[in-house]
DNA sequence: TGTACATCAGTGAACGCGCGTTCACTGATGTAC
DNA sequence: TGTACATCAGTGAACGCGCGTTCACTGATGTAC
């Protein structure tokens, strides 16, 4: 058995993944350099081509790692039993407090692009579902008249309006809330959304 | 008086920008190179840098270009004395007929980037105003309560919920509403808001 | 356990290329008389 | 109006460089006996 091999090759790559997310969350996705990489994992620069095919699957492979932590610190703080509507807005406070705290490497999620002409791996795409789910939960609960495919595009829409927002707010150049002021816009918006779909009083 | 002179200058001018702004409208920002667009104005590389200083000021002129254009829909199709809730649906209308129907030159408008540490100048600034101005009018009809400085951040913010669903639906990567849902979905997020805004019945 | 050979992970110098920007030149435009 | 000179807009070949990726090599790991 390979064994030396395997586990110096599982070090490689875990050392890999970890300067490049070091990187980005240091000098944004842009500024990630094979180079950079390979200097901070400790290896020879063709080392990184031996364990990934290109350096955008070593993006990839980071913001997977990215969106599980994200995944992580949504299911933490909600306990399921809830006012749906308290929910939502946790939710929407926790994914606000994780771009915030994690910036860069938020940004990379949003900001990397695959070649044109490369198809999105299923793996990669389905990474993205974490947040959809989180959010159909409680939004089932508040809108029970829903089917279960529309529950799913609004729980998009709403993530997307949410998003929205930090976006917006967080390029320092565009329209824009002001940064201090990111948290409780959204939380107001999220409020504004789920008085709305309260059926008439 | 150098009449001639200013003629041509102001005719290559022209030509540069239209050449870039359709083909920023044909390949997209990031497949914009120097040389296309001089081979399409009908000019030598060169001249590029006697008009402006560099690429990205062509880029923030088709940009400025499109904003106006932008705000012309807007601004057409609000006629001001009617109930705040429909104009601003109809604004949010108007924004995802345009983005889809400039989807190229309208993306061009968050993805590009100066180059770290160049300022954005002011007038590129200032030109994205348009949009919350818009917005703002109606809104302050539909909360009297907020003060002037609040209403301009809940403009920003609800701009920012709309901008970010069809931001988000038209990356074919990621989680986002299908693109044929887009409109629907960003109708009914506006009336959630609209809706969450009036008072309790 | 020890030795000889085979494999292949890892090396890093070199490749290649895309592309923004420059700059020495030239020909059209403007000025002086 | 016509001629001589000056200016400067416009030319396009060449520069330069950043950076992802390759590939001929080598030394560590594994296999056979």
């Amino acid at each position: 058995m390979g064994n030396k091999r395997d586990e110096k090759r599982e070090d490689l790559r875990a050392r890999l993944v970890a300067a490049a997310e070091t990187l980005i969350a240091e000098h944004g996705l842009s500024g990630l350099k094979a180079r950079d990489v390979t200097e901070r994992a400790g290896c020879a620069l063709g080392a990184l081509y031996t364990v990934f095919p290109d350096l955008d699957h070593l993006v990839m492979e980071v913001n997977v790692r990215t969106l599980a932590r994200m995944g992580e610190a949504l299911a933490l703080r909600l306990p399921a039993d809830r006012d749906p509507g308290a929910a939502l807005k946790e939710l929407a406070a926790v994914y606000v407090d994780f771009a915030l705290d994690n910036l860069a490497l938020w940004k990379a999620l949003f900001n990397h692009r695959l070649p044109e002409g490369t198809p999105m791996p299923d793996w990669y795409r389905d990474a993205h579902e974490v947040l959809i789910r989180e959010i159909a939960a409680p939004l089932a609960t508040l809108r029970p008249d829903l089917t279960p495919e529309l529950l799913v595009t609004r729980a998009k829409t709403l993530f997307a309006a949410v998003h929205g927002v930090v976006h917006l707010s967080l390029q320092a150049r565009f329209v824009g809330a002001p940064r201090d002021q990111i948290k409780p816009e959204v939380l107001a918006l999220v409020e504004l959304m789920v008085r709305g779909s309260r059926p008439d009083a």
